[in-house]
RNA sequence: GCCCAAGUGGCGGAAUAGGUAGACGCACAGGACUUAAAAUCCUGCGAGUGUUAAAACUCGUGCCGGUUCAAGUCCGGCCUUGGGCACCA
């Protein structure tokens, strides 16, 4: 039989049989893993998936064997603006697209044999799931966690929509790469910056690999300071937010957010009006692109007319505007110490304002001497009246306590994580449970009416002013008020994307429960997602909306864990052969189908496993997965060397026994590539022998089923055994993984110079005695006089000369 | 600029409680089988010195130092590449 029938036998086994289907109700421990669900591209499954699917998948085929019960589920992240431009394009309905899509995918996947339970698929594009994201919406909301405010906001004049920070990062549209400009729109948001501590606090109740934590970490961007009330000569005060409060003596100017409240509140005390207008109207144009390609320079204007005093010595300093300082971080106000901050010093540099040094052990001529060059160096404070002589460690502490007596300072934190933006002005996505009414203001629909189905349109394109396509179906846009009855209109913009995948671990657990999105006894039976394998551009967003979204589901009550995820990991990409990211412009796209027809799953399978370290990249060579073919095509030809016997034969127990353990670690360590390495040297042992027992076939085969599973099942059966997916994994002793004879090197000098083979923990001076004798290193110490030796017990043995 | 990861043969990569660097695979070369090819099997394969052949020796894990009997692995200082963040006070 050729493997493709080979395949396609095991798939419709497994299909008819329900093997992979997890149960709710199991007596067995619950295990489940998670690879991310995909988005249905029109390009059909990339190897990437594979390799990601493939490694999930050898996992949860040994989990099963090992006793789990284990669930393994896949699903369809389809909302997203591809479909939509493909709709636009080319007048098709983005469900119908979709719909396509799916059917691709999954026949790829099931091609590939994953043992995906897909009693569970389900789409965030489906209304019986989209209709929980909504209803979880309606609980942000009703819980203030939801409000509408109107924020600047990144605005993409190409695709015409509202992007929201993330999306928009580097000032650019991560879809369409155009410049990103600033706009003044009505948004919904949810209260995530509510949750910063929380979802930092929360990292200790995961086993994130460090890598994602720091990611995590660094996006919530903590930092401690103190922060300042500072008297307006005249009347009137402003705050400032510092970190360095031990340079409050250095204080030449403070800087002002051209885009906050503060210049606004000024101005009729500013001389300078007019250049002050234009610098503010200056600074709105400016897209965040600009401002970073500005970066070189430092613009601003002085605020003439107004002057600020230093708290801690009653010095009058001026006040300037600068875009570099953010209207929405901290308090749009910074104390400028150009001695000391870079920024600071490049700014006074092009604006000519004063220094003054207050930390010893520094030069200020060229740049400024900063945080990270004083800090844990012992410098003292200068300059600074009664805390002249301080560490800078005594001074921030001294300074911070003495302005806190006088009432005019607190130590505070602050958050580089906003409030996430969550309205998109596009029509393929979750529409947002939302009625305007002119007398009652935002009034959430009712539960019992959702879903709110998306209505068919004819046009898929946002309107000019930036409304979504929904704003011109008047049927769907009119409605009642649910509180008074009146005339009112839906809210006409959608969820992001990323709504319906902050929340789809859960419904796995759940997916046809038409009553609860999931219901408290099945998240209380899985627990949490065991371990979750996704690419790493997801690791710093996607995990911390789901974070956000789990924690505030739990707040309320909804979910048994602050954290429903437990392991996250990530996996490089499968690049080019040339060592490039795979793209059809590049023409060094691999497609699976073709892969699979002409090699076979398995094949596949194994290459991708084999193909480098799991986390790192890798280019895609053909040669490679040829020699994977030759692997498998060896493993077949053992089964004609097959005799008629059982057990494992003395001389090739413990190398069984040792396979056992090292594929079984590295599975679990996420080192498949070394795995399918042990395995290989299995075979090649095997393949030396004359014959081998049917025993030592079957453990073979049964190690390298979670890697290759059809080829297995099948030589498995024909061997006489009952299935692999029902028998148990097997065990190894861990006695027999020890080798009794070894070994070892020996060194003089720190030099090779041979070796010897001594039993296991064989007595130092016996092993002394023997590294002496060896010919080659009796040369190397004749004639000289031997100082010391070294006897690292069964691992080498050091001989020092003179 | 800051943060993170990584630099090992012709290639993908093994090896970190410091202990024989290059497992396994690819490519390549030679040989066997074959009318021939494919497939398969055997041998070699870091660079160099050396030898009829061996043996043996020297150098070698991005660069420069250091710690140690011993460093791919630890420490200090760089360089390069990839990724992330980017005026966050």
């Amino acid at each position: 039989m050729n493997f493709k029938k080979i395949e396609e036998k095991w798939q419709k086994i497994w299909e008819e049989k329900g093997t992979f289907k997890a149960l709710n109700n199991s007596s067995k421990p619950p295990y489940y893993i998670l690879v991310e669900f995909p988005y249905p591209s029109g390009a059909g499954l990339h190897v990437g998936h594979v390799r990601s699917y493939t490694a999930q998948d050898a996992i949860a085929r040994m989990k099963r064997m090992q006793g789990f019960n284990v669930l393994y589920p896949m699903g369809w992240d389809a909302f997203g603006a591809p479909a939509e431009q493909y709709a636009i394009k080319n007048h098709i309905h983005p469900k119908d697209a979709v719909k396509e899509n799916i059917k691709t995918f999954k026949r790829q996947m099931q091609s590939l044999g994953f043992s995906f339970d897909w009693s569970r698929e389900f789409s965030t594009t489906d209304p019986e799931y989209y209709k929980w994201t909504q209803w979880q919406f309606l609980q942000f909301y009703k819980h203030g966690m939801a409000y509408k405010a109107t924020v600047p906001v990144n605005w993409c004049p190409v695709c015409k929509t509202v992007l929201s920070n993330e999306d928009a990062a580097g000032g650019v549209c991560e879809r369409c790469g155009a410049a990103v400009v600033q706009k003044e729109k009505s948004q919904w948001m949810l209260r995530m910056s509510d949750y910063a501590e929380d979802l930092l606090n929360g990292l200790k109740d995961t086993n994130f690999a460090e890598k994602v934590k720091l990611g995590q970490i660094n996006w919530i961007g903590k930092s401690s300071g103190v922060e300042v009330d500072i008297d307006i000569v005249g009347g009137g005060k402003f705050s400032i937010f510092t970190t360095c409060i031990e340079t409050i003596y250095g204080i030449t100017f403070f800087v002002i957010a051209p885009d906050g409240k503060l210049i606004k509140e000024l101005m009729p005390r500013v001389e300078n009006k007019e250049e002050v207008l234009a610098y503010i109207e200056e600074t709105k144009k400016k897209s965040a692109m600009d401002r970073t390609e500005l970066n070189k320079g430092k613009t601003g204007v002085e605020v003439k007319g107004i002057k600020a005093i230093n708290p801690v010595n009653g010095k009058e300093v001026p006040i300037y505007l600068g875009d570099f300082v953010l209207g929405d971080y901290g308090t749009g106000a910074v104390m400028a110490v150009p001695s000391h901050d870079q920024r600071d010093f490049e700014y006074a540099c092009a604006h000519n304002i004063s220094m003054i040094e207050v930390i010893s052990g520094g030069d200020t001529k060229e740049k400024a001497f900063e945080k990270h060059d004083y800090l844990g160096k012992n410098c003292k404070l200068i300059n600074s009246e009664e805390f002249t002589g301080l560490t800078v460690e005594e001074a921030k502490e001294a300074i911070t306590k003495k302005l806190e007596n006088e009432g005019i300072a607190r130590v505070v934190t602050n958050y580089k994580m906003r409030d996430w933006i969550f309205s998109r002005q596009r029509f393929w996505g979750e529409p947002i449970p939302m009625i305007n009414c002119p007398k009652c203001g935002w009034v959430p629909m009712d539960e019992s009416d959702l879903p709110l189905l998306l209505p068919d349109v004819a046009e898929y394109e946002p309107t000019d002013n930036g409304e979504s396509p929904l704003a011109k179906i008047t049927d769907w846009v009119n409605c009642k008020c649910p509180k008074c009855g009146g005339d009112a209109t839906r809210e006409t913009d959608t969820m992001p994307n990323w709504a319906g995948s902050s929340w789809y671990f859960l419904r796995f657990m759940d997916p046809h429960n038409k009553e609860e999105f999931a219901s408290m006894d099945a998240m209380k039976y899985w627990g949490r997602v065991d371990w979750y394998n996704g690419g790493m551009e997801h690791t710093a967003r996607h995990l911390l909306y789901a974070r956000f979204w789990v924690q505030f589901l739990y707040n309320i009550g909804l979910v048994p864990n602050k954290e429903m995820i437990w392991t996250r990991v990530s996996h490089g990409m499968v690049l080019g052969s040339n060592n490039e990211k795979m793209s059809k412009s590049k023409g060094n796209v691999i497609n699976p189908d073709d892969i699979v027809n002409e090699y076979g799953a398995d094949t596949l399978r194994v290459y991708e496993m084999f193909m480098g370290d799991y986390e790192q990249d890798a280019p895609w060579s053909t040669d490679s997965l040829r020699g994977c073919k030759r692997f498998i095509d060896k493993v077949i030809r053992l089964k004609d060397n097959v005799k008629d016997e059982t057990g494992y034969r003395q001389e090739l127990e413990s190398l069984i026994h040792k396979t056992i353990k090292k594929v079984e670690n590295d599975l679990g360590s996420m080192s498949y590539n070394t795995a399918i390495s042990a395995l290989m040297i299995l075979t090649n042992t095997y393949s030396e022998k004359e014959y081998i027992t049917k025993d030592e076939y079957h453990v073979l085969l049964q190690l390298l089923n979670p890697f290759a599973p059809h080829i297995t099942e099948e030589l498995n059966e024909e061997l006489g055994y009952s299935p692999i997916y029902d028998s148990e994994w097997p065990k190894y002793d861990e006695s027999l993984t020890i080798d009794q004879e070894i070994t070892i090197a020996v060194q003089v000098n720190g030099k090779v110079r041979g070796t010897i083979t001594i039993a296991k923990d064989e007595k130092e001076e016996f092993v002394k005695e023997k590294a002496m004798q060896e010919e080659n290193v009796k040369r190397h110490i004749s004639g000289s006089d031997v100082v010391k030796v070294i006897v690292v017990p069964n691992k080498i043995v050091n001989i020092i000369i003179k």
